[in-house]
DNA sequence: GGAAACCTATGCCGGGTCGGCATAAGGTCT
DNA sequence: AGACCTTATGCCGACCCGGCATAGGTTTCC
């Protein structure tokens, strides 16, 4: 049983002759008529009755030729879909990235990018460091991976990269708390303060301590904990200032925010898209790193000093 | 593009090197390699990335991998049906007879056959006429006809046929009028009513005139009808008496019944069932004639006289 | 680090499949 | 009855397909 076979049955039937059909497959009739045998033999009964010159479906035959169509039907949609491929519209991409990117950036991107390329499959997953990420990567059960660059730097060679956004850290407080008018705050400012963090785990926490080193000072940490969202619920309720990254969505919630700065410099890390070299990347994918880039710097960061987010609001408008 | 293409790519998706799929395939690796090279050919993309050792999906190839399956299903669904039709359990069925038959004895037989045969497609129409159901027959559009014997003595060498059930020509009254205990009527009776009869196309309508001259009487016709539900209303309102075939439905309606016989025997028909002899009847086609010919003798008459009736009903509790 | 095992891709060759041409047999139409 | 149309089958050659052999690359194990 091939498509063959099915396409002839389905012409025969339709057009009751084995010589019309042969017209219409442009094949001559001796090998029409000759798949038509091989097929009943192959199927073990009669597809058609001979009545005069003509070939008349027998009932057996007259399931058969539906469930051919569906056949000849589903055969068609894999061409099809190739067909869609070909231009480059259509695929599957499967993306990793930590649940803040994942909710602060990617989600909100995602309906922009399906205006783009509707037929596209995007497969969003989280995963928590780079080792995890690294190891989806290699395996091939995502295409696309997001981190920190810096988390990434000694073993790179085996992935390519797109640099996306540069992520702050930032000190966020309850509203009963004012970090001044300038929009950050010194690292060495934080010292007296309760400090709730991330674990040791994240790139930034790691940051920050060496940071509180440099700056000779020892944070007064009262929390640590693997959920950021659980540091910014802390510090609306003023149990202290958390430390987080401003990929992290705030709107609407009751905080204070300032850039932490050492030596006036903000504490900063750059998001990066990665992907295995070892494997080819369709045009859709570099357009969603591209495209990725683009929105989250246009956004980011996504919390900021109140300050800087009214400036921007402003410049926005003209 | 053809099943066997479509069997290769989804078996070294699944199994992720063409090693593993061609021992499942029973197939040497390199006719298996240059298979998944004509696809990716064919479809004019990668289906897979050469990771090391192993063949990765890219996101295009997921995709169609999606579709080949959709596609295996279905050619496994035509070899289900073949199987299923080779067991003689399963096809389609065409079935003509008159509104009469068709409404009185084959409607409630069918959940019967079906019960028997659920695989079996039935589809029942109706046809006026011996000439109107020959021709179906031979343009092939059906695969049996359901007529009175008498009516096709003349042509019988295109068909073969089995008999179904006898059918009687019965007169009928409004409840007002007593035919008497013996449940039957000489034709000479009739000649002073007014009497309710079918056209001429009738097999029946012509054995009743014949019948009227064999007795030498004149029949009092006073309405003529090309439909039998027309002459039992009239009969019911007290027009006259109705001449009907025995298959017909009566139950439930104020009509008294009597069978019409000439020197004492009844008018009688058979009716038989007709398939074209050039064309194979399966084994499910043969049972829908015997079952039904059987389920007929057992029901048949559907209305005769009342005392028979009654007596059938006692017998029937034995 | 090196050897062995495993994997993919490609060349070569022969057997089998498939389709065209020719033709016999049967059916339909005028 | 003759012309035309159709199906089925024989014969033959081109080409497709799969097996064996092998080169090159990767992974695993000691």
């Amino acid at each position: 049983m091939d498509l063959k076979h099915a396409k002839t049955f389905v012409a025969v039937a339709d057009l009751g002759t084995v010589s019309l059909a042969a017209l219409q497959l442009r094949v001559a009739q001796p090998a029409l008529s000759r798949r038509i045998a091989e097929l009943e033999r192959e199927f073990g009964l009669k597809l058609f009755d001979r009545v005069g010159r003509r070939l008349v479906l027998t009932g057996g035959g007259e399931q058969l030729l539906a469930d051919c169509r569906a056949l000849l039907t589903s055969a068609e949609a894999v061409a099809e879909r190739a067909r869609a491929l070909n231009t480059g519209g259509a695929g599957v991409l499967k993306v990793v990235g930590s649940p803040q990117i994942i909710e602060g950036a990617v989600a909100e991107f995602l309906p922009r990018y399906a205006r783009r390329f509707p037929a596209v499959q995007v497969k969003l997953s989280a995963a928590i460091g780079w080792s995890e990420t690294a190891a989806m990567l290699e395996r091939g059960e995502i295409h696309l991976g997001i981190n920190l660059m810096r988390a990434t730097l000694p073993e790179d060679q085996r992935f390519s990269s797109v640099p996306l956004a540069p992520i702050d850290l930032l000190a966020a407080s309850g509203p009963s708390h004012d970090f001044g008018s300038k929009g950050s705050i010194e690292i060495a400012q934080l010292a007296g303060h309760p400090l709730l963090v991330l674990e040791t785990s994240y790139v930034f926490r790691r940051n920050f301590d060496a940071a509180c080193r440099l700056a000779g000072i020892s944070p007064n940490i009262v929390y640590e904990s693997r959920t950021p969202h659980t540091l910014l619920v802390m510090a609306e309720s003023g149990h202290g200032v958390a430390i987080i990254p401003s990929a992290m969505r705030t709107k609407g919630r009751p905080l204070r925010l300032a850039a932490i700065t050492y030596r006036g410099k903000r504490l900063r890390e750059h998001s990066t898209i990665y992907w295995d070299r070892r494997r080819s990347l369709p045009a859709y994918a570099t357009a969603f790193c591209r495209m990725l880039g683009e929105r989250m710097r246009e956004t980011f960061p996504i919390s900021g000093p109140t300050a800087e987010l009214a400036a921007r609001k402003r410049k926005g408008s003209v």
